[in-house]
DNA sequence: CAATGTTGTTTATACTATAAACAAGTCTAT
DNA sequence: ATAGACTTGTTTATAGTATAAACAACATTG
C-alpha cells in the first residue's frame, strides 16, 4: 500500500492506450491508432506531440500512396516509462 | 487489447488512493487519508467531496476530543466502480 | 486573552483534455 | 480543368480538472 506517484504523461486514457499498443506493436500508423483507441483525430494528434515531447515515443512523417504517414514506436525511454507506470499503479489497484 | 473506458472519478491518482485505501480498510479517516496519500488537506477536501456525491463514498462527521472528525467508507456502488475500474485498466497495461 | 494548533472548506489559478475548425494535399467525375 | 468530396493530420477554442493557498471555525496552551 504505497501509493506511488503516477507519471502524468501516463496517467491519461488516450496515452496510456497509445504507449500500450506500442509496447506490443513496435510501431503503428496514426490511423491505426486513431481505429484502435476510437479517439479523435484531433485528440490523437495532441497525444502523439506530448509524448514524442517526452521522449516516449519516435515519430516518422512520410508518405504513402501520395497520402501523408505517420507512424510511432516507442522508445526505450518510454518503455521504461510504461513500466514503471504498470508498477506503480498496481499499488492502488489491491490484490 | 481491449481500452475500455476508464471512469473517470476513478482515474485520478488521489481519488484512487482514497478509494484504494477504503476497500481494504473498511472506513479511514480524514487525516489518515492525508497522511496515508501525502496529499494535502484542502486537495483532499475536493475529492472526498467529489467521491461523495458520485455516491462512492459515504462521509460520516462527528467529533472526537473536541476536534471534527471525518469519516469516510466505501459503499458499495464505490466497490463495484473499484472493480470495473481495475479490470478495465488492466487492460492497458499488458501481460 | 493572545498566540498557536487542529480540522476541514472555499476559491483562485494553472493545467489538461477534448473536439471543432482548419490546413494541405489527393482523388473522382464531369 | 475544375468543383466537390475525401484523406491525413494540426491548431486552437473552450470546458473541465487538479491543486494549493487562503480562509473559517473552533480548541488548546501559556
Amino acid at each position: 500500500m504505497s501509493f506511488a506517484p503516477l507519471d502524468p504523461l501516463l496517467h491519461n486514457q488516450l496515452r496510456l492506450a497509445v504507449v500500450s499498443l506500442l509496447v506490443g506493436a513496435d510501431s503503428a500508423e496514426f490511423t491505426f491508432i486513431v481505429e484502435s483507441t476510437g479517439a479523435t483525430r484531433g485528440n490523437l494528434s495532441v497525444q502523439i506531440t506530448k509524448l514524442k515531447e517526452a521522449g516516449y515515443i519516435s515519430v516518422t512523417k512520410s508518405f504513402r500512396d501520395n497520402y501523408p504517414l505517420t507512424t510511432c514506436k516507442l522508445t526505450t525511454k518510454g518503455l521504461r516509462a510504461f513500466e514503471k507506470y504498470v508498477e506503480a499503479i498496481k499499488g492502488y489497484l489491491g490484490s
